[in-house]
DNA sequence: ACACCCATGTAAGGTGTTACATGATTAG
DNA sequence: CTAATCATGTAACACCTTACATGGGTGT
């Protein structure tokens, strides 16, 4: 009831793909990894992984993370929370990754699903790729036509606003050329190794390792209480 | 109270300064003018319009517009409301424009900032230009010390995006120098103006937040239902 | 002793959207 | 006459943030 997201539910289920982990160390990967378009409060996480637990794409596990895990018995520890992706986590995950629909090539869906490319095929790749570039060709379509009908009643800073927000979309429409291009090549994005034997897992093409994600971007990426 | 808004608030006034308007009337400019960052729908719109009168930054009077005023004596017409900006608005929005403070320098604050430029001073337009490129210098040190932390941890994918980002990122900065130079130099921005030193060619700077983010954003700032 | 990261949560509120309800005016 | 566009509003709900409440562990 009511507190399903969007993106901070997909987000969630894609770092938990990677391993178990804590509320708090989700957050910390949330707005790091993902930081660059986004960040999340305590206020939103710990909520949606109450629902997603419910809905059974999750389990919760008292104890703690893997490093520590040998250390004390736990006994009257305070209540420490491990979240797991269950299979059909993993499955709910891979169909949003690899869903279509118009709401799907929004810049922050976009964006989401572009950090977690690595843990699917190349043919969702190219959907997706191929998905947000049309979404953003529309978009130019409107502006330029918009542009036309109104030119002449705009002051020299609202054209300069507009002038300027075209070129962003045509740069980034640039990029997903290149990224097209490159997936069509067949760069293999996936690190070291060899082309990755499909696994037997079924609906499953990204096999082993994603390694880790990283950090980077919003306003204070090394903690919460900042700007 | 509980309705007020932020950038909903200040475009609104802002429009209204250079004439008074319906609330739809208001709603087509927003998406348009502005549209290139931001669409409103008429449920936040409204009732945004009645805190505002409520303020006193507002009056509302039944009638028309001034193009088809003379017309009909609106005897038992349907109520239509012009709003239009009072002497105590208009001294708001000024110091609106004028903000200094953390928040006067995000992406959609400075962006609905910058399309108002017209009316301000130019000290006001250097002091939020060079608060903007402050700002995003700051974050582009963030990202970059991020990135260093953690980059061997990161698959192709998210490190792409991030540096995507991060050029994106450096993009607005050049503008912002472009912008800054302008001002300096003394190109006059209101009206007819002077050359405007000419960038469409090589360099092709500009860019800005793209990607993630924002910008134009929604479906269809043309009109309501669609896409 | 104190500070500071770890860790989990809740309540209230802000800021918006969608879908609904209503009706006038204009163009084909 | 019918469809589109003009025009105003409300109720429900989505999604998030801030500030609060609570407490454990580790380092100096």
């Amino acid at each position: 009831m009511s507190r399903r997201s969007g993106i901070l539910e997909f987000a969630v289920l894609g770092l938990l793909r990677e391993s178990p982990m804590h509320g708090y160390e989700l957050r910390k990967r949330l707005n790091t990894s993902l930081g660059v378009f986004r960040a999340f409060s305590y206020g939103s996480l710990y909520p949606c992984l109450k629902t997603l637990v419910a809905n059974g794409w999750l389990t919760e596990e008292p104890g703690n993370t893997a490093e520590d895990a040998l250390s004390a018995p736990l006994a009257g520890r305070r209540a420490k929370i491990v979240y797991r992706l269950t299979a059909d986590g993993k499955e709910h995950f891979e169909e949003l990754l690899a869903q279509t629909g118009p709401d799907a090539y929004e810049d922050e869906t976009f964006a989401a699903r572009f950090a977690f490319f690595g843990q699917t095929s190349r043919d969702v790749r190219m959907r997706v790729l191929e998905g947000r570039r049309s979404r953003l060709e529309e978009r130019l379509e409107k502006m330029r036509a918009s542009l036309a009908r109104t030119r002449e009643r705009l002051d020299d800073y609202t054209l300069e606003l507009q002038r300027h927000g075209m070129e962003s979309v045509e740069r980034e429409v640039r990029w997903l050329n290149e990224l097209i291009e490159s997936e069509r090549v067949g760069r293999d994005q996936r690190r070291p190794g060899p082309p990755a034997p499909e696994r037997q897992d079924a609906t499953e093409t990204s096999g082993g390792r994603t390694a880790h994600r990283g950090e980077s971007s919003r306003p204070d990426p090394s903690e919460d209480t900042a700007t």
